[in-house]
RNA sequence: UGCGGGGUGGAGCAGUAGGUAGCUCGUUGGGCUCAUAACCCAAAGGUCGUAAGUUCGAGUCUUACCCCCGCAACCA
């Protein structure tokens, strides 16, 4: 870790067109969370900043299919969102919003110092307007027939039947799938940033590591990497639509920044918004060589936090770069990925209502399987396994194993340290009880080094470590047999396993902080402020003394943590497989044709005879097909839903006057019908009898 | 197709700079009874995707191939 006087901390803001899933905590915020909660308790400055990202199309067009507004949009899931992260215990210093007023203008200045200094590039060019939403379309919005190909749903950007790369202007018979017109062109003026101009100083920086204090890790590196390899082309920076922060020149009247322009500054308009509030200068966070900049996000952040961000604050001047862009990859749930659309995720708003008060052991089970070097998997069997073994099994029963018997024995009061009283170790060799102290405090650093380079999966093991170490001191000095002989010889004893607990409730807390706060209560402790708590604790065993007094009192016995039952972990996966999709999109219905351009099409009855995987393909299948008056080889994209053996026998309609089409190197001779629906599951279409081969469909 | 990540005991994963293959859960046996049927100890179980190469020595480096996941559609 770079050892700075101050810590500015970023966590990707989320976008406000959705609540908050457990895929975005795992990806940035509860690793962001434990880093600045660690760093609090070492004693230093740190803001923690986020805030939701409020802007871009994708919001105007799910108000506009809601038949709401962007605003209530916005209010709603910043509402659920910010209180989603404060009852989880997210301890951002601030949670602000990119509309506010203040970030408008942070923005709009941003861009402005930017186009004085002449870093922009100004490009006019012809793009695909939908007259009856009156606005300029993205590349997506506009299908139309592939120029190579022929595909007739090749998508603005590109064709998936043949994979070319595409731009809209070449697309035959372009539709907008906004309204299902032809869209118009119309001559619109951007602004790009030019990155291609940056490449040289980032490679420095990036591969390099050209004035970087810390590695970067494995993943992040290797995106970063790949976009500076393929080269890096300007970026428009402005779009035609209505709902962001307006563009501050003449002639842009209707256009606003981008998203991904203006959300990053962000991060800078929230940290002024706080350093107001708290009478702090937000400069010496932003413009200091005494602070770090770090920044959490999910990988799919990666290229605008490695290359964008850093150009745009390179460029403006003054600006620190990031120390280190710790992204995590992608938390599964049951098997699947988590689809906001499928409505397949855990929602954290839905969890923290179903599961009140159950905030750590989501926190604790998300670290567990944190997907910090490759995609995980959350899953509610290990949610349960989790829960039960590591917080109440180990970590919860070693606290209450210690209160009980300090109670029992000594009656809640903690018995004198003396630091060459004779105790057995966790392994049952000899040792003292000065020994035993030196051991906790190497742990303590082990687990403050982890949490340091990012390492939170191996942090969290090694704070579990410390109550194993704990549970097992127990039971090699065995109190509850000594003291019936000999009571003063557990005295020392039981100081130890106290200092121990101790020494959790301090450092448990980036990690589970609500058992934090009642770990305090129990001990009858001072109620942590996260300031220099974790320090202290060094401090004090460095010197070789103990951390909790002697003749302490402690409270009674109470249960930090329960065991989850079967039934709450069923229902949740009930509750999972009923989730239906929320809405439907269904496509829109495609120009009128003739009927003799019907009839050019010649659908035949045909029946598959053969069936096996293309290879190096994952969605292909080379079927061979009987028609009666010959048999065609064709080749069709159903292998993710059909098995090649299970197919054998079935009835299809085949379009046989398709133009022939070689795919993965397999020449099909036309096409199988298939319904589709809107996952994207394909479904044969046949007749509903057995059919002979080779006759007409029409 | 381009790019990124990965293939390690039954399951889920660690393996940092090449030198006896680790962890958690599960299984089997034992111990303890302070503790939330929790805790502690021990055992069984792996030719580290395949093939070749570099090396005294490779899970760890090189090459080829096979397989899985993800990103290339403003969902971390």
């Amino acid at each position: 870790m770079s050892d700075k006087k101050r810590y500015l901390i970023t966590a990707a803001l989320p976008y406000a067109n959705g609540p908050l899933h457990i895929g975005h905590l795992a990806g940035a915020y509860l690793s962001a969370d434990i880093f600045a909660r660690h760093l609090r308790l070492l004693g230093k400055e740190v803001a923690f900043i986020c805030g939701s990202d409020e802007h871009g199309a994708a919001i105007t067009m799910r108000a506009k299919k809601e038949g709401t507004t962007p605003q209530a949009i916005i209010d709603t899931n910043h509402g659920i969102i910010k209180d989603s992260f404060e009852k989880l215990g997210v301890s951002f210093d601030i949670y602000d919003r990119t509309s506010s007023k203040l970030h408008h203008k942070t923005a709009s200045d941003f861009f402005t110092t930017l186009h004085e200094k002449g870093a922009f590039e100004e490009e006019t060019s012809e793009q695909y307007y939908d007259e009856e939403n009156n606005q300029f379309l993205a590349d997506r919005y506009i299908v139309g027939t592939c120029p190579k190909c022929d595909h007739e749903e090749a998508y603005g950007d590109q064709c998936e039947n043949c994979g070319s790369t595409l731009s809209p202007l070449e697309l035959k018979n372009p539709t907008s799938k906004l309204s299902g017109n032809t869209p118009i062109l119309k001559t619109t003026k951007h602004w790009y940033l030019p990155l291609n101009k940056e490449e040289g100083w980032l490679k420095d920086w990036i591969v390099d590591g050209k004035g970087r204090s810390e590695a970067w890790k494995k993943n992040v590196l290797g995106q970063a990497k790949s976009w500076l390899d393929s080269g890096l082309q300007p970026r428009a920076i402005t779009r035609d639509i209505d709902w962001g922060i307006p563009v501050p020149l003449e002639g842009a009247e209707g256009k606003v920044l981008y998203v991904w322009f203006d959300a990053p500054i962000g991060y800078i308009s929230a940290t002024k918004k706080w350093a107001e509030e708290n009478n702090k200068n937000w400069e010496d966070y932003w413009k200091s060589d005494d602070s770090s900049l770090i920044h959490f996000l999910g990988k799919d952040n990666i290229v605008f936090h490695s290359i964008i961000f850093p150009s745009m604050l390179k460029l403006h001047g003054d600006y620190i770069l990031p120390t280190n862009v710790p992204a995590n990859e992608f938390m599964n749930l049951e098997g699947q990925k988590l689809s906001t659309s499928r409505n397949w995720a855990v929602w954290v708003h839905e969890y923290l209502e179903d599961l009140p008060n159950y905030q750590d052991e989501l926190r604790h089970t998300i670290i567990k399987y944190m997907p910090e070097t490759k995609d995980s998997e959350f899953t509610w069997a290990s949610y349960k396994e989790v829960v039960d073994a590591d917080l109440v099994g180990n970590f919860a029963n070693f606290i209450n194993r210690v209160v009980v018997l300090t109670n029992k024995y000594f009656d809640g009061k903690v018995p004198d340290f003396v630091a060459n009283a004779q105790v057995k170790d966790s392994k049952g060799e000899n040792s003292t009880a000065g020994a035993e102290l030196k051991v906790l405090e190497v742990k303590l650093k082990t687990l403050s080094e982890y949490i340091s380079t990012y390492n939170f999966r191996s942090a969290q093991q090694t704070l579990l470590e410390i109550s194993t170490i704990g549970n097992q001191f127990l039971q090699t000095n065995e109190p509850w047999k000594v003291f019936k002989k000999d009571k003063e010889a557990v005295k020392p004893v039981m100081n130890i396993a106290l200092q121990i607990i101790s020494a959790l409730s301090v450092v448990c807390r980036p990690f589970i902080p609500f058992a934090s706060d009642k770990m305090r209560t129990l001990l009858n402790l001072k109620a942590i402020e996260d300031n220099g708590e974790w320090k202290d604790l060094l401090d004090i065993l460095a010197e070789g003394k103990p951390i909790i007094e002697n003749e302490h009192q402690i409270g009674k016995p109470i249960h930090l943590f329960k065991r989850i039952p079967e039934e709450v972990i069923n229902s949740q996966i009930e509750k999972l497989k009923n989730n239906q999709p929320k809405t439907i999109n269904y496509e829109p219905v495609k120009k009128a044709i003739d009927f003799e351009d019907f009839m050019k099409i010649d659908l035949r009855v045909g029946t598959i005879i053969e069936a096996v995987k293309v290879k190096k393909s994952k969605k292909l299948l080379e079927l061979k097909v009987a028609l009666g008056f010959e048999e065609r080889t064709i080749v069709s994209g159903i292998a993710e839903f059909y098995k090649p053996e299970d197919i054998i026998g079935q009835q299809v309609v085949v379009v046989v006057n398709l133009a022939p089409k070689k795919l993965r190197g397999v020449m099909s001779q036309g096409m199988v019908l298939m319904a589709e629906n809107e996952e994207g599951k394909l479904d044969f279409v046949h007749p509903s009898h057995d059919f002979g081969n080779g006759f007409i469909v029409k």
